[in-house]
DNA sequence: GTGAAAGCGCTAACAA
DNA sequence: TTGTTAGCGCTTTCAC
């Protein structure tokens, strides 16, 4: 029973009067049964007219919005999510935001979500997996009603873990048969011998690769190489640089594969930042870019098509891959059934002038 | 008192077979009590040898510990929340993370919090004050720890709100001498002044600008502006163009300001991105940098060095405000009293090669 | 150092 | 449609 109406000489007081003897002082904050009481009716009551007002008469409905005008009552989702089990928190796991490859991705789930009233929890798991194993334990911990992965997730102790929390899980920008539990995302492999079908099919013959060290750059180059080997075009130059990738880094790379490698006529590179530095210093070396040297990025950021000459990139729809995991992960907290757990989202090649 | 241990037949049995006739059936999660059950000691025991070691036993200690590794228990973060009424939880509310002048901030953030055991949630609130007074009540219903505000909140509304939750907030990347609570930032007036002086200092006479249309942008522009008036340097051309600044908006607004001001010799873009953009339509209509023109950005991303020629900006520490901030946060939950309120992060002026 | 009791603010289950 | 009761899983307060 609440507090103040064990003795009836403090039911119209007001709530700074009421200080029990011993208990907890509580935060202070106006609460669930203030407005209650000053709407004359009982707390759930209050609850019912906030979150279904549909079940609730006018009169009743008309008493409790009064109140809570009255009183600036904002509902407390830490109490309300432990007693019904739903935090309406969603985790999302990224390497690394500075990467903006996922930033539209995070973008299009806020958006998505906040429409459903959720709210997004954000992780930074670096690219080491043993930070990630912590950070779940922190995430699960808050038990949110989805966790969004970027990426597959790999360790089978992370898995394990996911597994046992049973919070729905959507892996992203990435594509196996077997998820977890819920996918949307693309094959890396199928981008690589894409990209290099293309170049081929452009006349080109002598590749390079420039590609970040992550494992998903990694997958794409080696699909490129070995696609380029089937193809009898013989082994293809590659230089890693480190994740995330930097302008600096391609252009750095660029000027290495000059000296190793300088008769190369096609470029693909693991990330559009990547390509505008070989761009860039293709440019200061006076190498005409798409007579000498075809680039490829991947990514097609913001600026691709502004770029002088524009430039030819892989195109993911990182937005609808955020919208698809919001709904996956909303479809499932409202207990509806979801037909499909995995959705290839694909990819396009955007031809511009780079190439 | 825990269901269970009523009926002292079933102290032995696992959770599964414990099913009350009535009650809610709960998450079904290994609970504390499980723990605490299997060690053999009482709940709040099992809690302090999680939450403060130092207090208990090796006997107890090493019992907790084996019960946890053994259940594979996870606290729950919401009900410890809830009963301490600290959430661990720190809200960012930003414009929007696509622009990527907040990314180091945030990334900080999450750093420095996450070596707390805190946790971020991230809130957009596009660039429109409505959205953001709609954000701040979601914000505070779950009521985190601290709020990072980027920007200063001026809607007198959202000034209330927080004000009455009493949540910790820090303002951020702007600068006043009276802030809500507390502020890490600068003052954009003096960039627009400092930059006004720099550009002048090398010999530039006919000045123009090109800024997103966002709130901060238009103050250091304003004063750009006046110190140019005061300096008897005339009236300066502005192209505002919409945020979030992209580098195709920079080639537009280059491409306008030839046709009324062909004669400008110096060019201040609110971000990188549009610096990027104009050099980029320069270099497409054989104007020469710094020759012909002198271009400056803000926020000197992580391409501006490597640009060709590379690009004088002006740097804001993004990563210091974040990790300041969440001092400021941290110091506040564990109650320690903090010594200034405000901090000026300042900026400074990169002279690379486009100036 | 350890434990019993009470309660954080809310909602699910049941009852009228 | 409205209310009563009993928790959600944890930590604070007080007592030993």
């Amino acid at each position: 029973m609440h507090a103040g109406a064990m003795l009836p000489l403090e039911s119209t007081m007001t709530k700074q009067s009421l200080i029990p003897r011993r208990a907890r002082r509580g935060s202070g904050a106006v609460t669930l049964h203030d407005v209650a009481r000053l709407a004359g009716v009982a707390p759930i009551s209050a609850s019912r007219a906030l979150n279904t007002p549909g079940q609730v008469s006018e009169e009743l409905l008309r008493k409790v919005t009064e109140a809570v005008a009255h009183t600036g009552y904002v509902p407390n989702r830490v109490a309300g999510g432990l007693a019904s089990a739903r935090s309406r928190l969603v985790a999302v796991l990224v390497p690394t935001i500075s990467g903006p490859v996922f930033l539209e991705t995070i973008n299009a789930l806020t958006e998505a979500l906040a429409v459903h009233g959720y709210q997004l929890m954000l992780g930074q798991s670096g690219y080491a997996d043993s930070r990630e194993d912590a950070l779940l334990d922190a995430i699960i911990g808050r038990r949110p009603d989805g966790i969004v992965l970027t990426g597959i997730m790999r360790s089978p102790e992370g898995r394990r873990r996911l597994l046992a929390a049973g919070i729905p899980v959507v892996e992203t920008w990435d594509f196996t048969p077997t998820p977890l539990d819920m996918l949307v995302g693309f094959s890396h492999v199928d981008v690589g011998r894409t990209v290099l079908a293309f170049l081929h099919g452009k006349g080109r013959r002598r590749f390079a690769i420039v590609a970040g060290d992550d494992e998903r750059s990694q997958r794409r180059h080696q699909a490129f190489k070995a696609a380029a080997q089937a193809a009898g075009l013989g082994d293809v130059p590659v230089i890693v640089v480190p994740a995330p990738t930097t302008l600096k880094s391609g252009r750095k790379a660029l000027a290495a594969l000059m000296v190793s490698h300088p008769n190369i006529d096609a470029i693909f590179c693991s990330s559009d930042l990547l390509a505008l530095g070989v761009m860039i210093e293709a440019q200061s070396r006076g190498i005409s870019i798409p007579g000498q040297l075809a680039v490829m990025g991947f990514g097609d950021l913001e600026f691709a098509a502004d770029l002088h000459p524009a430039l030819t990139t892989v195109r993911v729809d990182g937005q609808a891959i955020g919208r698809r995991a919001a709904q996956f992960i909303v479809d499932r907290a409202e207990g509806r059934e979801i037909a499909t757990h995995v959705i290839d989202i694909g990819f396009s090649i955007i031809e511009r002038d780079s190439v």
